[in-house]
DNA sequence: TGGGTGACTAAGT
DNA sequence: CACTTAGCCACCC
């Protein structure tokens, strides 16, 4: 069983996750930093092996890139929301954090 | 209890 | 602009 229902660093990265709304997306970072830590690896952890019955595809890292290794079934995702992507000439899609970023308590307040 | 690990980050080359 | 290095912190066995 999933240790949502504790106090858990864990719990809380999850709670925070499914606060995300769709089209919006955090970095691990940001997520960390709602829980008082900086722990952005931690996050990742928690979310590779908790976060796959979450919006996982939400959480990106800190430049806009997408999980690592998972970049294909995050841009599903993605299209499927309507997520602002920004589409690099050479390099593969990233996340439009100034577009896409969220944090709690700035409900839409992306611009 | 302790060591190794990783869906990370920032800075340097 | 792309790759490498070092620092981070909580989780798992």
């Amino acid at each position: 069983m999933l240790p949502a229902d504790g106090d858990d660093f864990v719990s809380h990265v999850l709670a925070i996750v499914e606060a995300i709304p769709p089209g919006r997306v955090m970095t691990y970072g940001d997520v960390a930093g709602v829980l008082g830590s900086r722990a952005a690896r931690a996050v990742g952890q928690t979310m590779a092996r908790y976060g796959s019955d979450r919006a996982w595809w939400r959480v990106i890292r800190a430049g806009g890139h997408p999980p690592a290794g998972h970049e294909e079934s995050a841009l599903a995702h993605y299209r499927a929301e309507n997520t602002p992507l920004v589409t690099s000439t050479t390099a593969a899609y990233r996340i439009d954090l100034r577009a896409a970023g969220w944090f709690p308590g700035s409900p839409g307040a992306a611009d």
